[in-house]
DNA sequence: TTTTAGCACTCTCAGTGTTCAAGTGCTAAT
DNA sequence: ATTAGCACTTGAACACTGAGAGTGCTAAAA
């Protein structure tokens, strides 16, 4: 990392927070006038001109103003992390309380913790729901539905209950199912989807295991219970990052939608968030995907006691309020958390 | 309804689907060169006047060619069904297998159905679930969850499975829930989630109903279990729509995401829809919302036996291939109707 | 009586030139 | 090392223009 001195690193500071509240590529007289460095604007030309040199600001035209490039947002939120000034108030404790009332339904909860974020910061609210390899199963029940179809009762440590189908050759009886569900849960309970699915395939190449009727259908049950079960994603505030001066162009819009259709692809970008701790930003072209290279990702990881099972965060144009967006990501995967363990 | 004269009508009908596939203002040329009426521009020119007149068309500028008007839609849409013109091919059988190996799943089913109606008609797709009053319960299931926490899952006959947390105040056994259980199946099943929640409140009113400890308990798990539920609405499409050169202006997707995002307007639309038989079109200004007064709507409702239990349809512009549109949404809802009865 | 050719008229759109303000980099003075 | 001054660059805003498309009306033709 390049170290800035003093005068310069401020000056770059206040670049990008002039830029951040207004969106217009900020020149050397607004610095000058906005910020009491007591430097003319000639000297603030240089020192800019120097920043631009080194890759933190850039010039959209010659005779524009400078705006910061994505190395120059990536060093301002390193410096506001470690300064931690951001010393927001705490106006949305009325908002939280709304969704205290949601803590039995996870889904619910979760596409309006997404609404209530893009509300707070104007920018996309996103969350994603704990997924198999951290889900770890607490109990299964099989309950008879049709003649030859059951339905699986998957509850979780974390509270998610997933419902799931399943087709069987034959008929069964629910004794039999409660029976299959009594191996199901002593063998199982504990571990983590992902682990279960693992253990089922190893299990089935038992041959001896396999003569044993009852053992086997459990075995495909079990398989088919896990099959296709994944975080679910929830995204919202679409009309509110439509306001903002950043998306008035179609095309950036267009890009925008398309991201946000993707799932896929911003739950295997949120996957490898997943798995760290604390507030994580990715800025611009950082992103590793082509959608995304426009845009800032702000995420948190909430957690089952130690463990981080799940994000919620905030995506954004890499002119985002990024302290206020921390803040508000902070909190909410705080929030998140206390309510899991609540439950 | 006013009636034309054929030629009159031949001509309404080749504006309307001129500018289906074109989106600029159709001149009298244009129509004379186009369509095989054997009258030069002129007369056309005259009757279009005359049509203008009558409001089924419109002059954006004096030197403009001519633009529907929603009524001038709506005369053309009246005509199409009643001819049946609409012999499209059947190019998206595959489509429609992918969809069957989800009929499993309701929710995802649902969620991938408007993701297909989106790709064919390059529109907004939506579905709704079944909603409350018209989802019989099959069977509930109550299973001991925490401590002082239950799960109800409900079954419905149309294939859905609802799961809800119920926290009640003491400690229950499995034992008496089964019981519970029990009496609420004999008591409810076959009836809709309305009228349950109807027969509960008359029930507890009665005293020495609600002098039984385990009814009394049965009841009030009952109304929590069903309080809250309700046809879960879903969209999708929006990249697609915005290809299209009707919303190119900014404004107009504003108010597009913001009709998408209100779901809940979306589904109180929905429900007056729910209700009657076969396809049914909305057009333009028809609409009682705000939001919607410049976009159309197609919908079909699906079935259970000769009950419509649901919606699925597509949103666009007024300027929407409604003929494409409403063979599409037909055969979706057919191909639903079909899939719930195979299950 | 109905249809059509002809024509003047209107309006939008794309392209052009001009001006204006903002902001720069450089140089010379402080 | 800093700053004042100045020439220079550029995009945004604006008015202007001509071309093109389409109209309505009138008078002639069918």
């Amino acid at each position: 990392m390049i170290t800035l001195d003093e005068r310069t690193r401020k000056i770059l500071h206040a670049v990008v927070e002039n830029y951040i509240n207004f969106p217009d590529p900020v020149g050397s007289r607004t610095v000058a006038k906005g910020y009491p460095f007591g430097l003319s604007p000639a000297t603030i030309r240089n020192i800019m001109a120097d920043l631009e040199e080194m890759g933190f600001l850039l010039q959209p035209h010659t005779s524009a103003g400078r705006v910061p490039t994505d190395m120059g947002y990536r060093f301002y939120v390193e410096s506001i992390v470690t300064e931690s000034s951001f010393l927001h108030k705490e106006p949305f404790r009325e908002l939280y309380k709304r969704l205290e009332t949601l803590k039995d339904n996870i889904d619910i909860l979760f596409s309006e913790t997404t609404r209530t974020i893009s509300k707070l910061s104007h920018y996309l609210g996103i969350a994603m729901s704990p997924k198999p390899d951290v889900t770890t199963l607490n109990k299964i029940e099989l309950l008879k539905y049709k003649a030859d179809k059951i339905a699986a009762i998957l509850f979780t440590d974390e509270g998610l209950i997933k419902n799931k189908i399943i087709s069987i050759g034959a008929e069964v009886t629910q004794k039999d199912l409660n029976r299959i569900a009594g191996y199901l849960n002593s063998e199982f309970s504990g571990h983590t989807f992902d682990e279960i699915r693992q253990k089922v395939i190893k299990e089935m190449s038992k041959e001896k295991i396999m003569c044993d009727r009852l053992i086997s259908k459990a075995l495909k049950i079990c398989q088919e219970a896990f099959y296709f079960l994944y975080g679910d994603l929830f995204i919202s505030g679409l009309s509110e990052v439509l306001e903002l001066p950043d998306f008035t162009d179609l095309n950036k819009i267009k890009e925008l939608s398309r991201a946000i259709e993707d799932k896929h692809t911003i739950i295997t970008l949120l996957d490898k968030l997943s798995e760290c701790n604390g507030v994580q930003i990715i800025i611009g072209s950082e992103n590793s995907m082509d959608e995304m290279k426009k845009l800032s990702v702000v995420v948190s990881t909430y957690k089952e006691g130690d463990r981080p099972i799940g994000v919620v965060g905030i995506i954004g144009p890499t002119r985002m309020n990024y302290s206020k967006a921390i803040y508000i990501v902070d909190n909410t995967a705080k929030f998140i958390t206390k309510m899991l363990a609540e439950r």
